[in-house]
RNA sequence: GGCCCCGUCGUCUAGAGGCCUAGGACACGGCCCUUUCACGGCCGCGACACGGGUUCGAAUCCCGUCGGGGUCACCA
């Protein structure tokens, strides 16, 4: 039998970081077992059914290279993919389940149950639903139903202990007595959750269930219904959920804007990824953007190959070592004997390192094509591409970029005229003569050839032991006049790339800065 | 509240009765390298929730306590 899975999203309109680790389980156990992974749609839940909300979800599984192999967008033979157009096999199935005895309509009103659910309140007794209407005879049962519609719930079988054989929780045992008749469809015909998804499920032949911890305890309700169709439930395997950073408490949408700190504001705004004019009330708002969603990495340029490294490693591991994997190597070792059983808290520093490590040994041109885009964004590169300047200017960067979106903050100069930090002009270029010594290093500079870096570094060298200065602090008293801070790639190297004339230009400049 | 699950450094984890004086990684602190910043190297800080058993021996097995989480919907 060939291993199938599944990760079945609602529509939100963003793709959400727990969502992509219980995703990609499921893409590297079938992977790993040569089988398939299944991408459905779980929108039931008619009103946000938008169909511009699935696009994102689609657009950052692409990104990540999570591949799906029916789903949306392919098709596939257990089509539709989109519960909201699978309706009548849930009614099918619904029906059959009256017929067969093992559902029945609950004429029981809301006022009824709530009455039962007081009474047993009252007596400390914890309510299990079990609807008058649940003795009915099959076909009495059905004529009613027909006649006049309402809800539909599961029969329950009494005195039963229903067991799920988890792969990562283990044996987890449930008195069938404690779970109440759940209603399985409304009386429209619309099925619930519970329902839907082994419906579903069992259509599609998912073999494994791969989910959150947070529907271990709807389970044995769900074997039930197995049951009650007569199938052989799938393999159910319960990953631990995400927990917000530093916290015990679940990583949710919800509380998302608690993660738009002033830092990530900044952050934000130093890519220019909101418009400038947006207060930093409208940023948190804005829901995409916001370190719970893959979006927010993808344009601060995280290479998405660290997103799947760093999330596979949260609550898996390979060995007792190995932090640094690929895909390929997390595909052919995966397995739920490595799945922790504990929750895991999301640390967005490690995911940072994580992601440093991969931009270190990314090839040139990827770093090229990611960082254009963040610099047109930036509005300091227009339409006119000069490629090899870009070139020059990751080289220089170099391990500096962590995240490609650091090109901003290590070379933003290369592209537009310094903007001098007082602090770094003060300390550096204020210092004592050194405005005079930097005039007099410029004339020295306008006879250096050839511009390159040994050039530089020699006549550098030369003059400040002639004028009985430190080479450093000239070095950075150069640095600030034409880059105008004090952090960056080599000042040497900088200087090569600005060329001679930009180099004396930037130094005009720089000293024309009136001392404070 | 009932039921279910979980409990190793701040965080991610290794650990299947002796390999544990508990290993690695991120973060943090210090030093080295460096004419800035980053990279790199070295060192340090830092955990078996608690209490009882079982055993010659327990982070590992059992029981209890405490703590955390999830779930009990005509949400998914």
């Amino acid at each position: 039998m060939t291993v199938r899975t599944r990760f079945a999203p609602s529509p939100t309109g963003y793709l959400h970081i727990g969502g992509v680790r219980t995703a990609l389980f499921n893409w590297l156990y079938a992977r790993k077992h040569g089988g398939q992974f299944i991408l459905r749609i779980d929108d039931t839940d008619a009103e946000r059914n938008r169909p511009e909300a699935i696009q994102p979800i689609l657009d950052g599984f692409q990104w990540l290279g999570i591949t799906w192999d029916e789903g949306p967008g392919i098709g596939g033979p257990c089509g539709p993919y989109f519960q909201a157009l699978r309706g009548h096999l849930y009614r099918e199935a619904a029906l059959k389940l009256i017929e067969t005895g093992h559902a029945y309509p609950c004429y029981m009103t809301k006022e009824e149950v709530d009455v039962l659910r007081k009474q047993a309140e009252g007596e400390k007794r914890n309510y299990v639903h079990r609807g008058r209407d649940r003795t009915l005879a099959p076909q009495d049962a059905l004529r009613l139903f027909h006649e006049k519609p309402t809800t539909i719930r599961l029969k329950v079988p009494d005195d039963r202990t229903v067991v799920v054989d988890d792969q990562i929780c283990g044996k987890v045992e449930v008195q069938s007595n404690l779970i109440g008749d759940p209603v399985i469809a409304r009386a429209d015909g619309s099925a619930l959750y519970n329902f839907a998804t082994v419906v579903d499920d069992a259509a599609m032949k998912i073999t494994h269930i791969i989910r959150a911890k947070e529907h271990l305890s709807n389970t044995p309700t769900q074997m039930l219904v197995y049951e009650a169709m007569g199938i052989q439930p799938p393999i159910f395997a319960h990953v631990p959920v995400v927990n917000a950073p530093g916290s015990s408490k679940k990583l949710s949408k919800r509380d998302a804007h608690k993660f738009v700190t002033p830092d990530v504001i900044a952050m934000l705004r130093a890519v220019h990824a909101v418009p400038a004019e947006w207060t930093d009330e409208q940023i948190k708002k804005n829901e995409s953007l916001n370190p719970v969603m893959v979006e927010y990495y993808r344009i601060l340029g995280y290479l998405p190959e660290s997103l799947i490294n760093y999330f596979g490693r949260l609550g898996w591991s390979l060995d007792d070592k190995t932090e640094i994997m690929s895909l390929e190597t997390m595909r052919t070792n995966f397995g739920f004997d490595r799945v922790n059983q504990s929750p895991a808290s999301f640390d967005p520093q490690k995911l940072h390192w994580v992601a440093g490590e991969y931009t270190k040994v990314a090839s040139l041109e990827r770093k090229i094509d990611g960082v254009i885009p963040i610099l047109q964004r930036g509005g300091l590169l227009g339409d006119q591409i000069d490629r090899d300047k870009i070139v020059q200017v990751v080289n220089a960067c170099g391990d500096r970029l962590k995240i490609l979106s650091d090109v901003l903050t290590y070379g933003a100069f290369f592209f537009r005229d310094p903007q001098y930090d007082a602090k770094a002009v003060k300390q550096r270029l204020h210092k004592e003569d050194m405005p005079e010594l930097l005039r007099e290093f410029a004339e020295v500079l306008t006879n250096a050839e050839p511009f390159d870096v040994p050039t530089l570094e020699a006549k550098l060298q030369e003059f400040s032991a002639a004028k009985q200065a430190k080479a450093g602090d000239l070095n950075h008293a150069l640095r600030v006049a034409t880059t105008g801070v004090m952090i960056g790639p080599g000042v040497f190297e900088c200087l090569v790339i600005f060329g001679k004339a930009e180099t004396l230009r930037r130094i005009d400049i720089a000293l024309q800065i009136p001392k404070t």
